[in-house]
Formats: structure tokens, sequence, C-alpha cells
RNA sequence: GGGAGCUUAGCUCAGCUGGUUCAGAGCAUCUGCCUUACAAGCAGAGGGUCGACGGUUCGAAUCCGCCAGCUCCCA
């Protein structure tokens, strides 16, 4: 068969994707094997996939597809969440910009018709980049959080936790983004620092009689526009400059409400004037003081950021053109003392980042989760769950759960589960799956038959969904105790990214630990960010994201995972840059030629020619050495490490050296038994391979030999590897490093590839050497291979380990180029030398150091004695 | 303000339980090669007082303290 010069991966990368399909590799039902289980953690469905999930995806693969190839019974389940504000809001927008159609114009059904509409366009986008990929999920258990049974799941989860008093209605201070219009999590708001101003206001004090005093005091604010909603000035008990205005009220000005100054500890004397106005509707700390305090409060903003009536003044417009109009409202009446540059940190909306959160009171769903906490943080600290990196993430982890404080669930969207609250015209409700349900419950908790119960209008936040992402893409709520739910969960492995650590992680492990009294998984592996390779985020706004597509275009998709994998250490940030798909690329090539090479050789029985059967064992050797390593780094997951021996192990040591060390001369036949060897590492090799770049290595695993239906090597299962006999690895090293040395002479010494030697070895251990003559001989191009015991006249001689070495040439050699390396060689043992010496001359050192730590430096110093020996009398002869 | 992490070759990073298997890898650089698998390649080479200072130790890139710079999380 004629094989291209180079490998083309576009081809060989659907045909493989396609046919493990038919073979349903993939498809995972269970049986007697261990399970190793992962569920992919939903990419959302408002776009495309990114290079992080790029990296996680891959990292998921590589896990998947080692356990399926060492016996275990792997099932990756793929899936996408709702992404419920985030959707709706591009919903929106699209509405808004391709129909003209406003979101209040449509009915709930009909808006949701249209965002089903675009979930089916954007997941199959997501779904055929995973595929591209070559990722190895069970496409027969696709999830999604809306679908019908995962619906059913998160409503009666809603009921089971409100039954149980861990679910509660309230108003609370929350986060809200007028944008979206609807209510946040704590952790769904972003700060950023920015440059703000404090501005100096003063405020009429009145007496208790409502008379002016004509004194004045001044607070400072960064946010003027919230004084029509003041209900107090707050000083400390302990400033002396405000002791006075005990039993004082002061006048806000533009609306002219009477307050009273109200006495705090809270109140910082340092911070701007001493003086605090306190807005209890629109500041958490405020809030706090109000409910102490008993302020009234005074909501001056509507759901959209614009001013609400209570303002009084510039009602209905945003607040952010409203605080411009009250500082000139302010400065013409002359209540304005100053304005002062201040550094502020202001809440974003994570799915709007260019909207500011609002603080503010509203009637919410809150879950209680100071209970949940505590088991989910035992699981973490007690090793149940283990996380990687550990050290780095526990300490967050730990703080979060201590500290956790009570989730908002409710949000004004209609993209998502409805929840399952009904309410009679008076506002009075009960709790309950079905509308049938709710009637049933109503009458019994009210004692009388509601004549129409409604629907909580509000939708739950997305991550109320996915926190049961582990059970329920097995059914595991729905249907409780099903085969399949007990045969995978708790799953193996969680790959996610260390950002959703509060969002997703924990509460999985709280809902799992609640609804089945285990852990949903036992690792964590946490992958780092991706930057661009100046070290920025990526981000569309800067458009250094690359397309995932067209990189597998360029590069090839093995390529593409190889480049994103060989510098992720677990945890840490990957500054991403082409050339490292580009050295994936390579890499294909290099096994492609690899092959070519092989496929090009005539097997034949007593070719004659000396059989190298140093170089097959030494072969061997390594790869049960390195396979060893490989599987150490699985278990603790440091899989860039295990790519990066993988690599070297297939170019250098199979490709340099070994491949070297048997090839045939020019149309020369190979041994037979050499060349079944040869395939079987070849084999192995792409076995190992295989989970990193699993196109290539199963497109050269079929081109290497013809193979039995069956014979795939996405399942073929690995073997232990077989113990290493250390001396034929140390015999290989010393190989190279001979050939190194000799081969770094020729060219100091401008002996041309072609030119011959002739080598004489000086050695006392002769026998070390016999067995790896022919491979020396054959890569140093030697005529002539002998040993001596005395130096060769007019030849290079050179020192490697203990042994001397003469190389004589057909050219003319330059004596000082050679003096000078021995000689810097020279300085460098003694100066070596020396330091042993010092070492072993030190009697604390003899007496406390490790026994094997003594003997190793005395063998060290022995070494070392012989080798400048050797560069001596070497020397001596030029 | 509280916490965590990072600082090793020009760049990106490995270096687990302290001792030449400890100063490494890959890119990049330099030299020589179109040697019949591979120039997307082959054969070699150069390059770092392991952020600063102090301590523990016979011995520190490695352990401890402190300082500086960078990053992230939380308030």
């Amino acid at each position: 068969m004629e094989l291209s010069k180079n490998y083309i991966p576009a081809s060989a990368e659907d045909k493989w994707y396609q046919y493990w399909m038919d073979k349903q590799y993939f498809r995972s039902v269970p049986d007697e094997r261990p399970p190793f289980t992962i569920v992919i953690p939903p990419p959302n469905v408002t776009g495309v996939l990114h290079m992080g999930h790029t990296l996680n995806e891959t990292v998921q693969d590589i896990l998947v597809r080692h356990a399926r190839m060492s016996g275990f019974n792997a099932c990756w389940v793929p899936g996408s969440d709702h992404a419920s504000i985030a959707t709706e809001s591009k919903v929106v927008n699209m509405l808004k910009e391709e129909k003209g159609i406003e979101k209040s114009q449509l009915t709930r059904p009909e808006f949701l018709k249209y965002a089903y509409e675009w979930k089916e366009k954007y997941g199959g986008i997501i779904y055929h980049q995973i595929k591209k990929l070559g990722c190895s999920v069970d496409w027969d258990r696709v999830s999604f959080t809306m679908d019908d049974h995962y619906y059913q799941a998160v409503i009666r989860v809603f009921v089971d936790l409100y039954n149980k008093g861990l679910i509660y209605r309230g108003a609370r201070m929350i986060n809200w983004d007028p944008k979206a219009k609807t209510a946040l999590s704590d952790e769904e708001v972003e700060y950023k620092e920015i440059n703000g101003k404090l501005y100096h206001v003063k405020y009429a004090v009145v007496n208790a009689a409502g008379e002016a005093t004509g004194e004045f005091i001044t607070i400072a604010t960064q946010r003027p526009e919230t004084i029509m909603g003041d209900t107090a000035i707050c000083v400390n008990p302990d400033d002396e400059r405000y002791a006075h205005l005990k039993g004082h009220y002061a006048v806000v000005p533009l609306v002219n409400r009477k307050v009273p100054v109200i006495f705090d500890e809270y109140v910082d004397k340092e911070f701007g004037t001493g003086a605090l106005k306190v807005t209890p509707a629109h500041d958490i700390n405020d809030y706090n003081l109000g409910l102490k305090h008993n302020l009234e409060v005074v909501d001056t903003l509507n759901d959209d950021g614009t001013l609400s009536a209570a303002a009084i003044v510039f009602v209905g417009e945003d607040r952010f053109r409203a605080r411009k109009k009250v500082i000139a409202a302010l400065a013409e009446e002359g209540l304005l003392v100053k304005e002062q540059e201040y550094t502020t940190r202001l809440g974003y909306s994570q799915r709007n980042p260019d909207t500011v959160v609002e603080p503010r009171i509203s009637t919410q769903w809150f879950v209680k989760m100071a209970d949940m906490a505590q088991p989910a943080l035992d699981a973490v600290v007690n090793g149940e769950v283990k996380i990687h990196p550990g050290d780095r993430f526990l300490a967050t982890y730990k703080y979060w759960m201590e500290n956790v404080k009570d989730w908002c669930i409710s949000r004004q969207l209609w993209w998502g589960q409805q929840i399952p609250a009904w309410y009679d015209d008076a506002g009075q409700f009960v709790v309950a799956e079905t509308h049938d349900d709710a009637l049933k419950l109503y009458a019994e908790k009210f004692g009388k038959t509601a004549t129409t119960l409604r629907q909580d209008e509000d939708c739950l936040d997305t991550w109320f969904s996915s926190w049961l992402w582990p059970m329920e893409v097995f059914n595991g709520i729905s249907q409780p105790d099903n085969a399949d739910i007990n045969y995978y969960y708790p799953t193996s492995v969680l790959v996610t990214g260390q950002d959703i650590i509060f969002f997703w992680v924990a509460r999985m492990i709280m809902a799992g630990l609640e609804y089945k009294h285990e852990k949903p998984f036992s690792d964590v592996y946490f992958t780092g960010m991706v930057r661009d390779k100046l070290g920025r985020k990526m981000s569309k706004q800067l458009g250094n994201s690359p397309d995932l597509l067209e990189l597998i275009e360029r590069f090839g998709a093995d390529a593409v995972r190889f480049g994103i994998m060989i510098s992720s250490p677990a945890g840490n940030d990957l500054l991403f840059d082409d050339t490292s798909c580009e050295q994936g690329r390579n890499f294909n090539n290099k096994m492609w030629n690899a092959l070519k090479l092989v496929k090009m050789w005539k097997p034949g029985q007593n070719t004659g020619a000396p059989v190298p059967e140093f170089a097959v064992e030494w072969m061997e050797n390594r790869l049960n050495e390195v396979h060893a390593e490989v599987e150490k780094l699985f278990k603790d997951f440091r899989l860039s490490e295990a790519l990066k021996a993988i690599y070297s192990l297939i170019w250098d040591d199979f490709c340099s050296w070994y491949l070297e060390w048997i090839k045939p001369g020019f149309e020369q036949p190979i041994d037979a038994g050499v060349y079944e060897k040869t395939i079987g590492f070849f084999e192995r090799l792409l076995q190992l391979l295989h989970p990193f770049m699993p196109f290539v290595s199963e497109e050269l695993y079929h081109l290497l030999r013809e193979r039995q239906p069956g014979d795939d090597l996405v399942i073929r299962q690995f073997v232990a590897p077989a113990a290493t006999h250390q001396p034929i690895l140390v015999e290989g090293a010393l190989a190279k490093e001979v050939i190194t040395s000799i081969r770094d002479a020729r060219n100091k010494n401008q002996v041309k590839p072609k030119d011959t030697i002739a080598l004489h070895i000086e050695t006392r251990h002769q026998n070390a050497f016999q067995r790896i003559e022919s491979i020396l001989a054959k890569q140093l191009n030697a005529r002539e291979l002998t040993y001596t015991k005395e130096a060769i006249p007019g030849a290079v001689s050179l020192v490697v380990g203990k042994d001397k070495f003469y190389m004589v040439t057909d050219t003319e050699v330059d004596p000082a180029a050679q003096k000078e390396s021995l000689l810097k060689d020279l300085v460098y043992q003694q100066g070596f030398l020396k330091s042993v010496d010092a070492k072993l001359a030190n009697e604390k050192f003899v007496q406390n150091a490790k026994p094997e730590a003594v003997e190793a430096e005395r063998r060290k110093k022995a070494d070392c004695e012989a080798r400048i020996q050797a560069i001596e009398e070497s020397l001596k002869l030029l």
C-alpha cells in the first residue's frame, strides 16, 4: 500500500468516530465489570465550546478511554444545561433583533417554544464539537436539565425540601439584576473595582419639635440618587462631634423628609464624615441597621432600575441618570459640600456583565444551607471526596461551607422549572408537585376549597437543577433505586473548572448526600483556566479565543488535544498557543513516518545479519518502565506528565534510538523475530497513547497489520507491565551516552557523517560493551571497533564515565579543540571531587547521614578519581 | 481588609517524602547535515548563583520565618 508523505488527520478522524459509534463502543449498560462513570459538566446551551471546555472534555475523554481499556465498564454521560438567565436573555435579544418581538407580548408557552428552538440549535452545535474532538460519550444517554423526567425531579426535590423545612419563602435583601429583572444568588454577582466618587452632602438639622437649629450634618455617599430613600442618619455613639444631636432629626434634601439621627457602633468614625445616611431598601448594611432601629423602608427603585414613585423626584429616570440630576439639584440648593475621588467595588451580574446589580428587598424563595453544608464539608475534609489538586482548593471549599449563606433560588424568568407553589387570591399558598395535589393540600391545610389557585410565576435557578446532575442523568430522583443509578452511582470523577466550586461542586455534594446518602463522586479534578499566550483570559470581547473547529481543521483533533494537554498540570492556568498544536501535529507525522519505515521492511528468516537482541530487550524494558510510570501518573491525575512520558518514549526511545538500532541495511531483510517484536512494541505504544490521541493511534493500529473484526485499539485491554530488568536499562543508558559523546566529538572535529572512524575502547569492563558493540558501530559509522589496553597515538581521545575512547579518523584533527574540552571537563571534575572530599572529611556528615548517603559519596569519589585519571592520561598524549 | 497560590534557562513550565537518576523538559537560539521513514526532519551545542534576606540541618530549589512582585478567591 502506498502511504502518503504526511499523516492526514481529517479523513481518519471522521472515519474512526463513525466506526466506533457503529460498533457501539461508547455505549454502556450495567454488567459484571466495575463501573467507571463520568457525568459531563453540562456546557450550557448559550453558545459554542471554548478552549476551557476543550480542556475539560479532553481530560474527561482521557480518563474514560483509559478506564475503558483497563477493565472498567466506562460510562460517560453527555448533556447540557438550560442556563436559565443566560439563555433567556439571549432568546429575548434574538426575538427583539430578528423578529421584532418583545417578551412582554408573548405568553409563557409561546416564549418557551422559542427557547426550545434555540436550545435545539445551539445544543446541536455543542454536540457536534464534542464529536469532532473525539469524545467517547454514550450518545444514548444524552441528558438535558429540562427533560421531562429531569423537570419532575427538580420539582419533587423542591417540594421535598420545602416539606422538610429546608426551603422557605420570605422578604430578604437580595441581588437584583435590573436588566434581566430577576433576583440572583450571591454567587452570580461579580465584583469589580472601579473609580467612583464620594459625595459630601449636608442635611439640615431640626429639633424634636421640627424647628431648624441652623446647623447642618454632612454625610458622605457614593449613591446620591438613593437619598430619597433615606430614613435615618446614623453616627457612632462615641463620636463627640455628633453627641449633642441626640433626639434631633435631619431633613432629607429634595424630598424634605424628617428622619431621626440614630446612634450605632456600626458607623466608622474615620470614614467620610463619620455620619452615615441610612437607606434600608438599597443597602444590605443599612437594611440591618433598619431592622435594629425599626426604621421605615422606602424603596425608591423600580425593577428595571428606574426611580419609583416613592422617590418623589426624578420618577421614571434611570438610576445613573438620576444620580447626575440629584447631584445637580443638590449643588443648586447649596447642599453639595464636595466631591471626592474614591475607589470602590461594584457588583455586576455574571450573565449581564455590563449591568450593576442592585441590592434590593424582595420576597423570594431560599434554601437553608447550614444543615446541608455540614455533611458536605465533612465528606471533603475526611477525604471521602478527594479534590485535585487538594491543597489548593480545600481551604476555599472549607471557608465557603463554614460561612455559607442561604441560597436564593427563585428567578423572575420563564426559562426553567416553574416553582410549584400555588396561591389563592389572598396570597396564602401551598407547595405541591401538581395543581391537583395543591388543591387537595389546600383543602387540608386551610379547611376550605380553593376556587382558583395560581402557580408561582417564577422559575428556579439553573443550579437548583444541575446540583442533581450526577443522580438524575440516571433517573436517580425520578425513579429511585433503578438499575442504572444503583450501578453507576456514585460516579468516579468530576472534571470541571475551579470557578464553579461553589455553584456546582459543593451543592452537588450536598444534594448527593441528601438524596442518596452517598457522595456523588470520589474525585474532583479541577482544570485551570485557559488563557492566551499573553496570559489574558480568553473572552469574546478580546477575540483571543480560537475557534475549536477551525483549530481541528488546521491541526487535527489529536493535535489539538495534544496541544492543550501537554502544558496543563491540574489546577494550573495554561497559556494556550497554536504552537503546541503544531507540536502535536508534528508528533502525528513522526509516528506516521515510523509506520512507513516499518511497513517498508521485509521480514525474513536467517537473514545473516546479526540479530539486535540487545535493542529488543532494551525497548521491551523501557516500555514496561514507562507503562508503569504512566499508570502511576494516572492514579495521581497527572495527565500532562503522563503524556510527556509517552511522547518522549515514542519519539526518543522508539524512533530515535530503537528503530535506528534495528534498522536493516538498505533493501536488506529484517529478522522475522525482531520484526514481530517491533510491531508488538508499536502496538503497545499506540495503546498507551490512545487515551490522549485516539484517532491517529487507532488509524496506525489498523495500518500496522491486518486486524480481526473487533480487534480495535479503542477497546484493547491493557496488560499489566512486566517488572523491569534494571541492568539492561543501565546498559542502554551507557550506549546512548557513548554514542552521544562520540557524535559530539565527530562534530567538533568536523568529521562528516559519511566518513567512517575506527573506535578503540579502553575499559576494565569489557563485558559491559560487548552486547552493544554492533549498536555502537552502526550508530557511530565505525568501520572497526576494538578494545585496547593503551592509548592510540594520533587518535582523538575522550572520556565517557570511567572509560577511555580513541577515535581514529581519516581527516586531520585539531588537538587544541580536544585539549580544550578535556581541560574543561577536568576542571569540573576536580571541583566536584573537592566538594565530595569536603563532605567525607566532615565528621558530622559521616556520623549523621544515612549510611547509604555516605556510601554514595564514597562511590562518587572513586568514580570521579578514576575519571580524572583517565582525563589526565589522555591529556598527556596531546 | 481576610485567605490561598505562584516566582527555576529568552518563553511556558516539571522537579513527590531535603544528598550528581538534582538543576530538568518542550518551544526558541546556535553549529553541522536534503544520511532512501520523517527538513513539520536528523545529529550535536550553548544557556539558570532555582525572587530577596534570615533560620533549621553535616547538607536546602526542596523544610521554617520574613519581605517584595504577580494571580485568584472571599468580604
